[in-house]
RNA sequence: GCGUCGGUGGUAGAGUGGUCAAUUACAACAGACUGUAAAUCUGUCGCCUUAGGGCUACGAAGGUUCGAAUCCUUCCCGACGCA
């Protein structure tokens, strides 16, 4: 992976460049389109890549749930497997550990209303020893479905209620398994409603978690290249016989013939003439809440972090956010993140936060905001949102944008293209292409959003867009 | 014509003397959703209201009862059976 700086704005942080990886160029910054479980949710890959969408991001934990990270791999990764030829990238779990831990069941997510601790929200007997095998704590977590200590976190399925235990270098093993072009460190993403002291703690977890990642990282993709790399790809191992010991290690079913995947990959670098040492890039991710002293200090430390000289490719910004923490957060943590390298915004996408993350010197962004409000019936426009299943809409035979360019909105086999109450019909009779449409044009909506801040930071004139788009979505 | 069963809020359908303005589902209306346990979830859903309550309601009209959607009588309507 590489990453090129094309211009910086001034009296900002924002800058557009590119991220290139062996299966396409991200022109930043970019909004990745969320495809958690190997598919954005009603969408096909043809459509994802028409919307304009350059990056696609699975998720650790789910993939290996179901259908499990070996089976990943034997289609040839991620984006083999889901028919995605362009760049991926997998999420670490570690917003499991929050969204099915802290999280669950409380009403609280990526964005809170939470800026203070809430003893009562807090679960009793955290952080204990790891739970037996086959056992799982009930008493200490209402509910939860995942629970940290300090070696690792337990999962408990939501699928089959089989339990799991996920560390630093499992999940590295998984996502190296799932095959994305960019993976990111296992990380404890907290909840604002837990104290100071539990903050710093977790913090310090992510951290030493942020170091076994990046070791792992390296000790695989060592091995691959001490296997794999040309010269040293033996004749038996072409055959697919099974690879020797050091791989077994890393591949607990060594037996199933993995070459083929591999000399896919290494071929492919070749043919792009790229000097990697490794095809696979690791992003190591900041956290530590709202509070400015552990954001800097973890900024701090990710940057740092290092392997036998090995750091991270680049760092993702994590955490549950009050809206009016998130900027400030932003800021701190980018003003000391080393700049030759890209940072990702976890979690964030509405067109207010893009521009927020933007100035502040966000390069990459994700959101499950566009499919899942689609899905679930909102729509963006350029003069806010509007929930396409209310009365005003049935007959309303405009289309959702007049000028806008994604496949929903646009004239169609010599038609007008779809109306505001044809989708208003399809989501009223609980039709599967009301999902699709609403999905095509909020995808669409923010991924073109970004591509316009993008070009604004080239032209100068981000500012000049900026409040007159947010004039505009505002109302 | 005789007999049987039934008529409940926009719909379906519970309730069969007080805890019933009436379970539930659907529809309707409004809202939420930010590294996806989400094609999900929440609220409202007779009328009025100074939100405590007031008023009108379970086919219609009478009646029994302290009290009726619930029991009785007559009528109207529907389905089925027999003529």
């Amino acid at each position: 992976m590489q990453f090129k700086i094309e211009k910086k704005l001034e009296n900002s942080l924002a800058r557009a460049g590119t991220i290139t990886t062996s299966h396409g160029v991200i022109h930043t910054p970019a909004f990745v389109a969320v495809g958690t479980k190997a598919t954005v949710k009603s969408l096909n890959p043809e459509q994802v890549k028409d919307i304009g969408v350059e990056m696609v991001l699975g998720n650790t934990y789910h993939l290996y749930l179901q259908p499990g990270d070996e089976t990943v791999r034997e289609a040839g990764g991620i984006g083999k497997f889901m028919n995605w030829p362009g760049p991926t990238m997998t999420d670490s779990g570690g917003f499991q550990v929050f969204s099915l831990g802290a999280a669950y069941g409380k009403g609280v997510s990526k964005i809170t209303t939470i800026t203070t601790p809430e003893p009562l929200l807090r679960k009793e007997g955290r952080n204990s020893s790891r739970p037996a095998k086959g056992e799982w704590p009930e008493a200490e977590g209402v509910g939860s479905l995942a629970k940290v200590d300090d070696d690792g976190v337990s999962f408990k399925s939501h699928l089959d209620g089989s339990i799991h235990y996920i560390t630093p270098e499992k999940s590295i093993q998984i996502q190296y398994n799932l095959g994305a072009d960019i993976i990111f460190a296992f990380d404890e993403c907290t909840s604002p409603a837990e104290d100071l002291k539990y903050q710093a703690e977790a913090l310090e977890r992510t951290h030493r978690w942020a170091e076994r990642s990046l070791a792992e990282h390296q000790r695989i993709c060592s091995a691959e290249e001490n296997i794999f790399s040309r010269s040293s790809l033996t004749p038996s191992l072409r055959d697919g016989t099974p690879p020797p010991v050091a791989s077994q290690k890393i591949f607990s079913s060594a037996a199933k013939p993995v070459t083929d995947f591999f000399e896919r990959r290494v071929g492919e670098r070749e043919r792009q003439g790229e000097k990697i040492s490794n095809g696979v890039a690791i992003f190591g991710i900041v956290q530590g809440g709202r509070e400015e002293s552990l954001r800097k200090k973890s900024a701090k430390i990710i940057a740092k972090t290092n392997v036998d000289g090995k750091y991270f490719d680049g760092f993702g910004i994590g955490g549950s956010f009050a809206k009016k923490d998130m900027s400030s957060a932003v800021k701190w943590v980018n003003e000391i993140l080393p700049e030759d390298k890209p940072r990702h915004l976890l979690g964030i996408g509405e067109p207010e936060d893009l521009f927020m993350g933007v100035e502040n010197g966000v390069d990459l962004f994700d959101c499950v905001a566009p499919t899942r409000l689609g899905r679930n019936g909102t729509l963006y426009t350029k003069s806010g949102k509007i929930i396409i299943m209310n009365k005003q809409y049935r007959n309303d035979y405009s289309p959702v944008e007049k000028d806008c360019g994604c496949y929903t909105c646009s004239p169609r086999l010599g038609g007008a293209g779809y109306t505001k109450a044809y989708l208003a019909h399809l989501f009223h009779g609980k039709e599967m292409l009301a999902g699709t449409l609403a999905s095509i044009h909020n995808l669409y909506f923010i991924v073109n959003l970004v591509k316009n801040i993008r070009q604004s930071i080239l032209d100068g004139t981000f500012f000049d867009f900026k409040n007159k788009f947010l004039y505009n979505y505002r109302n």
